[in-house]
DNA sequence: TCACCTTAGTGTACGCAGTACACTATCGAT
DNA sequence: ATCGATAGTGTACTGCGTACACTAAGGTGA
């Protein structure tokens, strides 16, 4: 069966920055390529839009495609269009970028694991099609993004500690935050619920746990506050 | 003659916010359809991504098409890709936003001038397809943009006085500024040229007249400047 | 059990930038 | 000469960002 059309048609395919926090840095998960073009190089998940679905719907498929995951944060990056940024025809992506919590999910092993793998922001491989300026991107929006939405919190475990919380923020934006001063800005923006725990199995004084309070955030905005770290 | 592909794809279009600033405020450049759907009903300018120009020459030729002009601010907004915001056929379209200056420049009157017309933004006509949504991200994209980049300018003649400035980012961000607070502000950013001109033909105090400097502008950011209205 | 290691947790002083606010200067028109 | 309209100018206050160092707590292991 084939589609025919009077004009010609490039085809539109969603590409997806997973991003994810764990204790080494701001990792990037990426796909071993099986096929050419670019055989064996390192790719972002991606794939064709169908055409019954939207095209957040098939971000959101590939997202879930690769690490099982669903609801997680999902943002529309930027459509990249350029006449040969596929060898073989006409292929205009539309870019995405997820926020992955990498400590209270367990990742799938997908039927393709050995093909997947986490690689640091800092020291990526050399990638397929023009990946490279969409992971760029991807992560200048979220350096930005993350200094005024309360987005940070998509990385961390759903309790952490003030530690982890600045820890998330200095590595995203890859410069280092004093700790008074982050607590102070942070506690005022009352957006955090501090909870009747600490930190457990940590070999010295254990830390108090907070989790993110939507309703607070929003009442807090609301009231003209400005999230900004 | 027509074009197969072994899976169905959607069409791809762009389409154009087109501002400009006039006395009334600020303006969009609407287009009212001649066909169905949707005929009679008013709509963004945009059509068809051709096989042979990336999607920013296509959005620049949309541009060029309405406006006549070349060389004006265009960026890409967002790609909308719900599966029936065409009722015709599956449509994903890349929205984009234009600034235009319409002091300096004399629009051509495009073959179908009779059918295109400016629409101040805060009394728009009920609009085909989901326009409306794109203008509104269009909008909130401007607002924002605005206060941090340099894109204000594009909107105004290249010679203006400071209160043409003011007027312009008041109109923008549709709020009032404080006329020492502003001049100081933008004075101190040293990013605008005073030129040995004053404004001609005023029945009143003629104002002195800038240029933005983008040399300036570059070197002040540089050392740490921000630029934030 | 006690000394040590590691991280948690806390307050103050300074400087700069945002903000609120009102009068004089200039020029053309009548 | 007067009027009308807009240009152009300075100061005081307040709040926020920033720089900076010590004590508290709890587990480890000699």
């Amino acid at each position: 069966m084939s589609f025919s059309y009077q004009f010609p048609r490039p085809a539109l395919t969603v590409d997806c920055v997973i991003f994810g926090l764990d204790n080494e840095g701001l990792m990037v998960l990426l796909i071993k390529r099986g096929l050419d073009p670019f055989r064996g190089r390192w790719a972002l998940p991606g794939g064709f839009v169908h055409i019954d679905e939207t095209v957040d719907e098939a971000a959101r498929r590939e997202l879930r495609e690769e690490t099982g995951l669903q609801r997680v944060f999902l943002e529309q990056l930027y459509t990249l269009g350029d006449l040969d940024r596929d060898p073989r025809e006409r292929v205009v992506t539309i870019g995405y970028y997820a926020l992955i919590n990498l400590h209270d999910h367990r990742l799938k092993a997908a039927s393709d694991a050995a093909n997947a793998a986490w690689f640091d922001i800092v020291d990526l491989p050399r990638l397929a099609f023009d990946h490279d300026a969409i992971i760029e991107m991807a992560l200048k929006r979220l350096k930005s993004k993350v200094r005024y939405c309360p987005i940070g919190f998509e990385l961390l475990p759903r309790k952490f500690t003030l530690s982890q919380l600045q820890r998330m923020y200095e590595t995203v934006l890859a410069r280092p935050l004093d700790k008074r001063n982050f607590r102070k800005k942070v506690l005022q923006l009352d957006m955090l619920e501090e909870l009747d725990e600490v930190e457990q199995d940590v070999a010295h004084r254990a830390a108090r746990l907070y989790r993110f309070n939507e309703a607070k955030y929003v009442k807090a905005t609301e009231q003209g506050f400005n999230f900004e770290i």
